[in-house]
DNA sequence: CCGGATCCTCTAAGATACTG
DNA sequence: CAGTATCTTAGAGGATCCGG
């Protein structure tokens, strides 16, 4: 299957649809730490992103517990405590992520390096070509 | 140690550096496409993607090709002729590419089941939900 | 401590029209 | 055919207040 499939128009909708989770930077990170960490309280995944809003990490769990891949329990203490993990969809979604993250180790220094290449050979171009990555801190 | 180890820190730019790109939906649609078509012109992609508007794709192009992930071939013709193809790197990607591309195949409709599933237990999900929603436990 | 509701800003995607 | 320029709009994302 995969890309050289025929039938990949069927395939389309589904990876789109997953693309637009994958997609979320702050989705990813917290599957990442999730799996490493294995539960996490709602205010620990804020302090370990650091740089997240609460009300993005709100609604990045809310969406991945939506989509099966976190589970969110409620311990109903008087301080309230909330437990995040990922569930064993989710773990099963680390998989191809990490090949993700392997690919970025491994060949980010070629991206940066074609990114300078090519803006050298760029002669009229003195504004910032692509967008940049949120500015963050 | 806190969980944001040090030895993945160092990934976490590369990583989201490279989800900025695979986060698009369009990207990842033209490596697909030109993974298994080889070489294809403007228009044909065009055609082909069936719903990026010709800045998108113009625009997604461009990124690619800074960095380094498809190579732009123009042919001094009459009618202009410019064919895309993938770089070498542009090819490695393709795996972690069909990675989440088969992941996505596979565990589609448990996604799909599982938002059903959340969406059944949400009282006024539609556009009131002006409730107490923590009655899960 | 968790997180819903609200307000506000600023980017990026889409449509359209024009050039080489 | 391939690409640029311009305008408009939707919504992603941050800050803050408040309530359970």
């Amino acid at each position: 299957m995969s890309l050289t499939d025929t039938s990949q128009s069927s395939n389309c909708a589904a990876m789109s649809d997953v693309l637009n989770r994958i997609g979320d930077k702050w989705s990813v990170l917290v599957v990442g730490i999730l799996g490493r960490s294995g539960t996490l309280r709602f205010n620990e995944l804020k302090r370990t992103i650091n740089g997240v809003s609460q009300r993005m990490l709100t609604l990045t769990l809310r969406n991945l517990e939506r989509d099966g891949l976190v589970t969110r329990t409620i311990y109903p203490e008087v301080p309230p405590r909330v437990e995040y993990g990922l569930t064993e969809l989710g773990k099963t979604l680390q998989v191809p992520i990490s090949g993700l993250w392997d690919w970025s180790a491994e060949h980010h220094a070629t991206i940066v390096e074609a990114r300078a290449n090519y803006d050298a050979r760029q002669p009229g171009t003195d504004n910032a070509p692509a967008k940049i990555a949120y500015a963050r801190g």
